[in-house]
DNA sequence: GTCTATAGCGTGATAGAC
DNA sequence: GTCTATCACGCTATAGAC
């Protein structure tokens, strides 16, 4: 692994662990066993490693979601993956906890990539929630655009219950609760597709 | 008003803004025309000064949320006009904010009013969410503190989602979403009480 | 590419005068 | 109670040797 690859490594811990403006240049070189030299190097600072870091990890949230919306089942089956798989739940959400950091949101490139992430994430489930309606899963009256924003909301949410009680209940406390919501919106079994 | 309690205020201020790893006493000191020697005199330190801020600011949300859950209306009423409530959503919530905060979710003093704040709410939320449910209001299926994590969450990932996005919008329509699913769990109108 | 040395500034806190 | 002076330390970055 190149030094430049370890660098944006540890900065994602860090930012993730510590945020922005608790994260400085040094504890990054330290924690990657690299010099000073080194690291401003590869990157013209703090910043220039903080956007890699954070493109990364973006990138990341995606692919991770998209492992359980491109899988086999129904929508709401797909969802229900989703929102039940394995997570660092007292660790929070790596891009959700940069929504925090002022000196983040205040910086244009470095927002651009959270803003995406949430705006990739809620048309994933506006499609998702959309396409369990028309086949019935789903209650007719539902808006698949405001349900998603909830379902969204809910996990990140969870995570910060979580965080403020030190454990990971009140996380699947809130992701039973709104699957238990949706649940009540089924209006048939959904038909099969393949005949 | 007296310096100490411009101090608790500023400071207050300054952990919504900033959060208290990027908060300095110089800063609360600028900003409420107090100097190094006052502060510390009132004050042991940043800690100290930052419990008083956030013990106050967990009694006003707590307070504010009372307004609505003791108001006039069916539970389901009061629910919903607590989440429709007037709110600075871009500025986020300041106790949930909190959260993020690697120092004070460290230190078990500071860390204690923002536990508590949330376990209280869900306590009241779930209180609600029984209530409405043997009034017929809500569907006797749903668990009462599961929905309840659920609506809290709600209202946190609301403010992620707000903040990421740079606009309002996605946190109204994650309550309006949450609002929806409710609302079709109504088994029947609420009775009335008094005859 | 990586190292060490250095800089200028901010932080959190203390001391002691008024 | 409030002020100014001072402290030791950490932060972010630059310079220049190797």
């Amino acid at each position: 692994m190149s030094t430049a690859e370890r660098l944006i490594e540890t900065t994602r811990e860090l930012l993730w662990e510590r945020g922005y403006v608790g994260t400085s240049p040094k504890a990054i070189q330290q924690r990657a066993g690299a010099g000073q030299g080194s690291m401003y190097h590869h990157f013209s600072g703090k910043p220039d490693l903080a956007l890699a870091a954070i493109r990364r990890s973006a990138e990341e949230m995606q692919a991770k979601a998209e492992q359980q919306f491109g899988g086999p089942g129904t929508a709401l089956e797909r969802i229900t993956a989703y929102l039940r798989r394995e997570r660092e739940v007292l660790k929070g959400c790596p891009i959700g906890r940069l929504t925090q950091d002022p000196d983040v949101m205040a910086d244009p490139e470095l927002r651009r990539p959270v803003d995406e992430t949430f705006a990739w994430l809620h048309g994933r489930f506006t499609a998702l929630l959309t396409e369990a309606r028309d086949q019935g899963e789903l209650n007719a009256a539902l808006d698949p655009a405001s349900t998603a924003s909830t379902v969204v909301a809910v996990l990140q949410g969870g995570y910060v219950l979580a965080r403020a009680a030190g454990s990971d209940e009140p996380f699947h406390r809130a992701v039973e609760g709104v699957l238990g919501l949706l649940a009540g919106h089924a209006t048939a079994p959904a038909p099969s597709h393949d005949r």
